[in-house]
DNA sequence: ATACACCCTCCTGTTGGAGGAGAGTCAAGA
DNA sequence: TCTTGACTCTCCTCCAACAGGAGGGTGTAT
């Protein structure tokens, strides 16, 4: 029998960590004194130490790995749980690896313009969600005030009031001189009827690439620009047509207003 | 100005998290109402938090980015803590690589026999330690008792103590049948002059894999199976003579004493 | 007036221990 | 026999980045 100093010393597990698994009923010593509360140890307890040790390298939980020295590990058993793990830890490898080339993009960016962009990518996973809206071709982008007053009107025509900001969708592919077909949105939660013009639709869920543009809109194809070459230095493709969130807009309807918001979204999947 | 809930949801980032970032001074809402305590939050701090989140992606701590946010972070600090990043997360895929293999490798274990070792092994590092030794050629390892005799008896008339477990270093590299290079070793921390017989010397640091054969001597062969085939299995290579290490075994030698443990020990390197 | 959604602060819990305070214990040397 | 120094004990706090919930106040639409 030993004492926990030398148990630890022959483990190489620190006194702490002993105490800590005793406490956890992970690895009682085999005797406590019962005046001084001194724990000893046998020699060959630094099997089951051993095991907890091969266990926790796998990645178990203290919790788990005690249910399985419990319930005598059958193979079948450990054979599963070994599986799970598995999987969690090659998700984790990917993760990590995604993690990486992230940064390598950042750095990228950084050794190739010498400085930092001023437009953050982040990936944000959203819901479906239901809109109602107008769809037709604009010969500018800054031409489709007419269409917000078709839709805006139909709405309060109709008692129905949007349950989040207004945006765009971009529906052309490859950038365009003029006519461009796109579709302004207003996401709605109550049930509302068709007209010619304005249309109900739901759009589906998706894994959006984000970056928020604040100034005015006449500099907005720098965000683009941005999140461009964001999206291809991080891997991902675009699969979708794009979002132009109204966040925050002058009321005038100023192309050079600065304090206007825009939120631009890609939905995007990895390539 | 907007409202929590309503920030939250324009950035799918929780209230809790948005009020933990303001507590942490990450990102304090523009305005707090004095009598409520309501927080008001701008659209245009979205783009701060997206800065957030994108360097929370990186790997930065919330300190550091609160950190990177503050300095105003230019272009060569931020390169220089992106690098540091990179190599972290090199690291980290390392392991987690490492991990997997592991896992794969027991569950390899698992499928081609169908149980589990009874041998866990676990990587130990280990510091230099200054040993009293005596190395020679015996027939077979049982006939070392001499050895430890010649080793023991000078030790004890220099009144030198050991202050640890002893153990054997075996050096042939290979399997044999008969004439086995050992050298019993006592780990000593006082000074000792040499004999003719009996050598002082340092064993130098290193990374060890450890298993722990709980049983007597004469089958301790399953153990050196079990080690063995972990270390392949693993990707690792011997790298040095392997220790074996006395922790409990019977006074009179008995090589069948079944309360015998002992830890065998192959110093090792990553293949 | 009331319902309901929203907001606040404060407390606890999570994982696997590390670090330290304050006090008791053990063995060897003087 | 006394002391010294090395060990050991319990109990407390701390780490990161929040999540969950209690208990109570607020704002607004019907």
């Amino acid at each position: 029998m030993i004492r926990i100093g030398d148990f630890s010393k022959l483990s190489r597990v620190s006194v702490k960590t002993l105490r800590y698994y005793d406490e956890m009923g992970l690895l009682k010593p085999v005797e406590v004194d019962p005046f001084t509360g001194y724990r000893f140890y046998l020699f060959s307890q630094l099997t089951v130490l051993h095991r907890i040790l091969a266990l926790k390298e796998l990645g178990f939980s203290l919790e788990e790995i005690g249910r399985l020295l419990d319930d005598g590990l059958s193979v079948e058993q450990m054979r599963g749980m070994l599986k799970l793990r598995e999987t969690e830890a090659r998700q984790r490898v990917q993760e990590e690896a995604e993690r990486l080339r992230r940064i390598e993009a950042w750095l990228g960016q950084i050794e190739l313009e010498d400085e930092m962009s001023k437009y953050d990518v982040v990936i944000k996973s959203m819901e479906a969600v239901k809109v109602a809206s107008v769809r037709d071709v604009v010969p500018t982008p800054p031409e489709q005030g007419g269409l917000w007053d078709e839709l805006e009107g139909y709405l309060a025509a109709q008692h129905v009031r949007p349950s989040g900001a207004c945006f765009t969708l971009y529906h052309d592919e490859d950038f365009k001189e003029r006519d461009w077909d796109l579709e302004v949105c207003e996401p709605i939660t109550d049930a509302l009827t068709e007209s010619r013009r304005v249309k109900v639709r739901a759009l589906p869920a998706a894994t959006l690439a984000c970056a928020i543009h604040h100034g005015p809109f006449v500099t907005i194809g720098e965000a683009y620009n941005a999140l461009g070459k964001w999206i291809e230095a991080n891997g991902y493709r675009i699969v979708g047509p794009c979002r132009e969130v109204y966040l925050e807009i002058a009321k005038n309807g100023s192309q050079t207003d600065p304090d206007t918001v825009t939120e631009i979204q890609f939905p995007v999947e990895k390539a």
